[in-house]
DNA sequence: TGAAGTAATAACACTTTTGTTAGTAATGTT
DNA sequence: AACATTACTAACAAAAGTGTTATTACTTCA
């Protein structure tokens, strides 16, 4: 069998999907949408404890850019910006679940 | 309902399960583990193209820490060091199936 | 006139993650 | 006697991720 490239390991499915996963804010964003559906920018932030402008901004313009969340604007003033979750988004779902899910399960196993 | 703190949204299940699947090579890790069982420190070192010795080392100890690998040493010249999953490591397999899957059909759907 | 509200942007600093290079101990093999 | 082998460790450097502070534009309301 022939061996797997860096690029290979790093381009597969799974960095793929950790790609909309991964670090400090994703899930919380992912979670908040999944949960409430349509939020402006604003109700964004205050569901979010402790977030940064910078981060919400920067996360949500690369949950956008991966087609995970849909963002809509409104040329009202002050403004007003709508973001929710794409289908594809929806569909992270169950993986989220499956996530959580072995994270109860370690916790109770480890104590 | 109560507001979340910080800390309830960064120690939550979720992300307790992230500190064993996050970052550039735990993957690589779990996946090799899984694939081959049994594997001297060597031989990960190898099926593993591109990864430092450090990150190495450093992934194995985080992940052992965890609980989710096991480490069995051998007092012979030259070292012999055996990494394997424990049972609770080897429960990870349908996360990151769940994952991989998710990466699969959301190549497929952005093309 | 001035303050309040929304959705940002930009510059800079700090922290965490990852990479690089060099080195160690012990023994069997050449 | 020198060398190869294994499983590491340590010091330092670079890159990526995250945080802080200040600022903008526009309009309605006080």
């Amino acid at each position: 069998m022939r061996e797997k490239t860096l690029e290979e390991y790093l381009n597969c499915p799974f960095h793929l999907a950790m790609n909309t996963l991964e670090g400090k804010w994703k899930f919380a964003i992912l979670y908040v949408l999944l949960d409430k559906g349509t939020l402006r920018y604003k109700e964004l932030e205050r569901a979010i404890p402790d977030i940064s402008t910078r981060m919400l901004v920067k996360e949500l313009k690369h949950l956008e850019a991966k087609g995970v969340v849909n963002r809509k604007a409104y040329a009202t003033v002050p403004p007003t910006v709508e973001y929710s979750l794409s289908t594809i988004g929806k569909s992270l779902k169950p993986v989220i679940d499956s996530i959580s899910d072995w994270g109860k399960m370690y916790a109770k196993a480890v104590g």
